[in-house]
RNA sequence: UGGGGCGUCGUCAAGUGGUAAGACACGAGGUUUUGGUCCUCGCAUUCGCGGGUUCGAAUCCUGCCGCCCCAACCA
């Protein structure tokens, strides 16, 4: 698990904040900051941010804050700053005591929005959003000033002042920056600043009626937190000279930068807040953690750990080109740390009977099997071996070619750790499936070797049907069907109709009274944990988090079955 | 009147004038009481395309092509 102190990370990112202190600038210090807005559950799309924010803090021994991004009442909730913060702390990422919100720097903005009227910089404009939109023109052609821009400061700062006080109706005016209608960069075209909303604020409540946008509230927040390296995502790039409009133009107490880098993307997965948002709100999924979600909440309840998701981030790399990771990339990067610390256990999660007709009727043997193949340190347990038997349905096959390592009429294999098992005879129902094999075991094999030196093909897995403890187990598949869901219409339409399917499962009896979020692997079948969610003592409920690599599943595929 | 970014293997991604790292995926073998793991081998004579500079170019110059972002009172 830990072949990853690797060599030292370097991006980008990490080189220009490497150059900066080379060059002493920002008085040798690092400060970044994590600045979600509370209108959602954070994915995995985040991780990369808070990763790289908190990991660029710490390898130059740096700080890190949390700031909401919180200036759209309307959006914003609690229930979110909650799930955040569970979700930086899982993840590992310490802001210590510096919590902030960009509502806490609402009254220093409305000072320095007023510093802007005074200085000629901006001003009070009555437009209505169908006549700003109007007014700024296109992409091809220049914008024009609206009617108010010439409004003297202090009619401005009398009509801004009332907007504070709830004069007016919302929509009625905004503030807007003086600086260029006929810029090339639509941001510079005199930017909306303030706008009216009497919408209760999570933190501020009613105290508002005008609340700051994204541009007039960042770049200040960074500077009033003394940020040095501002890190985000490529589309704010056409931000970056608005961002350092405000700075130079404001009395901050300092200059941060701002650097972007490419936002992830993941096969099979969506990756927007708000299309998240509209599963949850369908009903499309059962809730922001679902385990099928790429939420970071949805990922834990998995049962991805913090490691597996730093361990795909450092896979992934930061860099600047558009790019979308293959999920297989995220799968790989837990079953590589559950393979090395997960233990082996067995459960049958589509039982079939299994009678050995020569073992004694009230026998029951204690098998030794060991917990984990890859650390032996993990040691052995024992499990009970009786007369009945569950298998896994697909494990058996009444004829099957020589591929077919598996059970058949006729054939013999070996119970993982217990005998060689031979079919003698098939029960079927009436439509003809299995419902109960009748076998014989070999004495002489007990263990799972053969004295005469005869060789079985297969290894299953079993547990003793009068041991065997119930459970559901969820197997969870992709969300979508599709590599790219968004591709082409909607991408509700590409969902995948299988990424759930509920079975009644047969689990070995050592697994009684684990805890919830005891992760472990199914032999053969994967990796599982006990959901966090719906698990009771009584009636447990596992969650797959991911298969097992199945070459054998491949090999059918190929030959078509045959 | 457009501006800003970005193009290196199927997917990510190193590389910063000295002759294409690595990972995932994929393929072929071997080991195996998990068709898992592990091991071995293979997988870009070429860096969007064309010119040029140079002894030498993915790296420099130049022309073209392609993709992404910006015209929310969202962030």
């Amino acid at each position: 698990m830990s072949d990853d102190l690797e060599l030292e990370k370097s991006d980008f990112i990490r080189a220009q904040v490497k150059d900066d202190l080379a060059a002493g600038l920002n008085e040798g210090r690092v400060h970044t900051r994590f600045p979600p807005e509370p209108n959602g559950y954070l994915h995995v799309g985040h991780t990369k941010a808070i990763l790289l924010n908190y990991g660029v803090a710490q390898e130059f021994g740096g700080k890190f804050n949390l700031r909401f991004d919180d200036t759209n009442p309307e959006k914003e909730e609690t229930e979110y700053v909650d799930s955040i913060k569970a979700d930086l702390r899982w993840l590992g990422a310490d802001w210590e005591e510096r919590e902030f919100y960009a509502s806490d720097y609402f009254d220093t903005l409305y000072e320095w929005a007023v510093h802007l009227i005074n200085n000629d910089k901006a001003f009070v404009c009555s437009l209505n959003d169908e006549e700003i939109r109007q007014y700024r023109g296109t992409v091809k052609e220049a914008g024009r000033p609206s009617p108010d821009r010439d409004r003297p400061a202090a009619e401005s700062l009398d009509l801004f002042a009332r907007m504070k006080n709830g004069e007016f109706k919302e929509g009625q005016y905004t503030l807007r920056a003086k600086i260029d209608m006929s810029h090339a960069n639509m941001k510079m075209r005199d930017p909306l600043l303030y706008r009216i909303r009497k919408a209760h604020h999570h933190r501020t409540g009613d105290k508002w009626n005008i609340y700051p946008f994204y541009d007039f509230a960042h770049g200040q927040s960074d500077a009033i937190e003394g940020i040095t390296h501002s890190l985000c995502t490529l589309e704010f790039e056409v931000n970056r000279p608005l961002y350092d409009w405000f700075i130079e133009n404001l009395p901050v107490p300092y200059k941060p930068r701002q650097i972007e880098m490419a936002r992830l993307n993941l096969t099979y997965t969506v990756m927007s807040k708000r299309k998240l948002l509209r599963l949850v709100q369908e009903g499309l999924v059962e809730s922001w953690d679902d385990p099928r979600m790429p939420t970071i909440s949805g990922l834990r309840r998995l049962g991805y750990t913090p490691e597996s998701i730093k361990k795909f981030n450092g896979r992934i790399g930061v860099a600047k080109r558009d790019s979308t990771v293959d999920l297989d990339l995220l799968k790989w990067s837990i079953r590589e740390e559950l393979n090395q610390t997960a233990d082996r256990v067995m459960a049958v999660l589509k039982p079939l009977k299994v009678v050995i007709t020569n073992y004694p009727e009230d026998q029951v043997e204690e098998i030794e099997v060991a917990n984990n193949p890859e650390d032996e340190s993990a040691g052995t347990r024992l499990v009970p071996f009786s007369r009945e038997l569950y298998i896994e349905q697909e494990d058996f096959r009444e004829v099957a070619n020589r591929k077919f390592f598996r059970l058949k009429l006729g054939g013999e294999v070996r119970f993982k750790n217990a005998y060689f098992i031979k079919c003698e005879e098939v029960i079927k129902d009436d439509e003809g499936n299995p419902i109960e094999l009748r076998c014989t075991y070999d004495p002489a094999t007990r263990g799972g070797d053969s004295p005469d030196g005869r060789k079985v093909k297969g290894t299953l897995h079993w547990v003793s049907a009068a041991h065997a403890i119930d459970a559901e187990v969820r197997l969870y598949d992709n969300l979508f069907r599709e590599p790219f869901p968004e591709e082409g219409g909607d991408y509700i339409a590409n969902l995948n109709p299988d990424s759930l399917e509920v079975v009644q499962a047969k689990l070995e009896p050592g697994l009684a009274g684990k805890e919830v979020g005891f992760r472990c692997q199914f032999m053969r079948q994967g990796y599982f944990c006990i959901d966090s969610k719906d698990s009771t003592p009584d009636k447990m409920v596992w969650n797959r988090t991911t298969t097992l690599k199945d070459r054998w599943a491949k090999l059918e595929a190929k030959t078509g079955g045959k």
